[in-house]
Parts: structure tokens; C-alpha cells; sequence
DNA sequence: ATGACGATTTACT
DNA sequence: GTAAATCGTCATA
């Protein structure tokens, strides 16, 4: 006899478990920034509101070796802290005085690799996303659904990403985590170098680190065509 | 204590 | 295409 339970069960669409886990992090930027792409970013706010987007576009900061990271040279300060915990942590920082970028680490404890969160097609949440926009000291006078989280800057701003979250852990956090997408990404990944690092000499600022969906116009600088 | 500098965004020519 | 906005961080002293 089917008890309610199995027949709820049953109706249920089955679902897997989406939320990446510690795993998918602990691995080195390059193939952390690859796999990344097509997930969705997840957002949970104070007041419940949830927002998601789309990664589409990611660079990979290989750590203390590369001159254009945080962690150059083994660098270890209180601002990039948070690039020496476990994989799966977030790292935020605050720039140019206004705006803040953000990171998931990759790695291992101690191993300072991540990828840089550049661009998301956004999926849910768009209206509170473009509040948030607005509400910026800056904000544009109108903002199309394609610039609400085109750039680095901008989709902290859409999400409400702040300093708040930078060491969250996005394994457990109920306010912030990363799933996989239900298949695959269909756009093939296009590369280039990374952008705004030419200050870290051609050595560096001309590797390819910078990974993205082709063919996609949510992505921020250029798309290669 | 001080100064140079951003893993950016926006407005304007 | 160029330039301004704006302030926390870090290296140097």
C-alpha cells in the first residue's frame, strides 16, 4: 500500500541536490573558472527575497605566482584573507573607492587560487536587482535587463553582495552559494586575457585567463568578434 | 603618517 | 575614444 508520504514522493520532480560542494571548489582557478560557468549564483536576502543569475563570464587568479592576484608573491594581508580559506569561501574586496568584486576560492586551505565572478545573465529577482542598482550613489539613469550584472561591480551591486559576505563559506551559507546547472552549458567557452591587470606586466596580463560563454550578450568587455 | 594605486563604472567629447 | 569619481589598503618612512 502507497502511504501518503510515498505518493508525495513520488509526485515530487526529482531533484537532485544542485548546491556545489566542497569538491567542485578544491581544485586549481583554471578548472574552478571553466566548470563555473553556466552555474547559477544564488542569493538569499535579509528579508527572504531570493535572486540568481547566471555565470557567464569568470577569470582565474592562479595565485602567488601570478603577478596580477591579491596573493602575488605570497602576499597574506586582512583584506585577502579570506583567499587563504577552505575552497568554497567567498572573497569580496572593495575598489576603485566604490565598488566591490567578487571571488570564489578555489584551492586548499592555504593555497590562495580564485576566480573572479565577472558577468551573470540574471534569472530571478530582477526588479529588486535593478533597486539595488539605482539605489547606487552612481547608478545609471536607466538600466536594460542586460546591464543589471554586466561586470564585475555591477552584479555585487544587483546582488548585494558587500563587504558582509566576503568569508562566507558557500558549502553551508544560506545566504550565498553556487548550483550546477541542469546540463551543461550549450555555448562553447571562448578566452581571452584578463581585463584591467596590464599593470601586472605583459608577462601576466596577457595569459588567457579570462573564460567565457561565447555567443552570450551578457558578457562585459570584449566578447572576441 | 603619508602617498600611490587600484581584478570599475559612468558620463561626456 | 578619454576622464572623473572616490576611499580602503598597503608599502614605505
Amino acid at each position: 500500500m502507497p502511504t501518503r508520504e510515498h505518493a508525495a514522493a513520488a509526485a515530487a520532480p526529482a531533484r537532485p541536490a544542485r548546491r556545489c560542494g566542497r569538491s567542485f571548489f578544491a581544485t586549481d582557478a583554471v578548472t574552478l573558472a571553466r566548470a563555473l560557468l553556466g552555474c547559477t549564483l544564488v542569493r538569499t536576502l535579509e528579508d527572504g527575497t531570493p535572486l540568481a543569475g547566471t555565470i557567464v563570464e569568470v577569470e582565474a587568479y592562479l595565485g602567488a605566482p601570478d603577478r596580477a592576484s591579491h596573493a602575488r608573491g605570497g602576499r597574506r594581508t586582512p583584506r585577502n584573507e579570506a583567499m587563504y580559506a577552505q575552497p568554497g569561501t567567498a572573497y569580496v574586496y572593495f575598489t576603485y573607492g566604490m565598488h566591490y568584486c567578487f571571488n570564489a576560492v578555489g584551492g586548499a586551505v592555504d593555497v590562495p587560487e580564485a576566480v573572479l565572478i565577472r558577468a551573470l545573465e540574471p534569472v530571478k529577482g530582477l526588479e529588486r536587482m535593478r533597486a539595488h542598482r539605482r539605489a547606487g550613489a552612481k547608478a545609471p539613469a536607466s538600466i536594460p535587463d542586460r546591464d543589471l550584472c554586466r561586470g564585475p561591480g555591477r552584479l555585487c551591486q544587483a546582488l548585494g553582495i558587500a563587504r558582509a559576505q566576503c568569508g562566507l563559506d558557500m558549502v553551508t551559507s544560506d545566504s550565498l552559494w553556487i548550483e550546477r546547472p541542469p546540463r551543461p552549458p550549450r555555448a562553447a567557452i571562448a578566452r581571452s586575457p584578463r581585463i584591467g591587470v596590464a599593470a601586472a606586466g605583459a608577462r601576466w596580463s596577457k595569459r588567457r585567463l579570462r573564460f567565457f560563454l561565447g555567443d552570450c550578450r551578457y558578457v562585459s568587455g570584449p566578447t572576441g568578434r
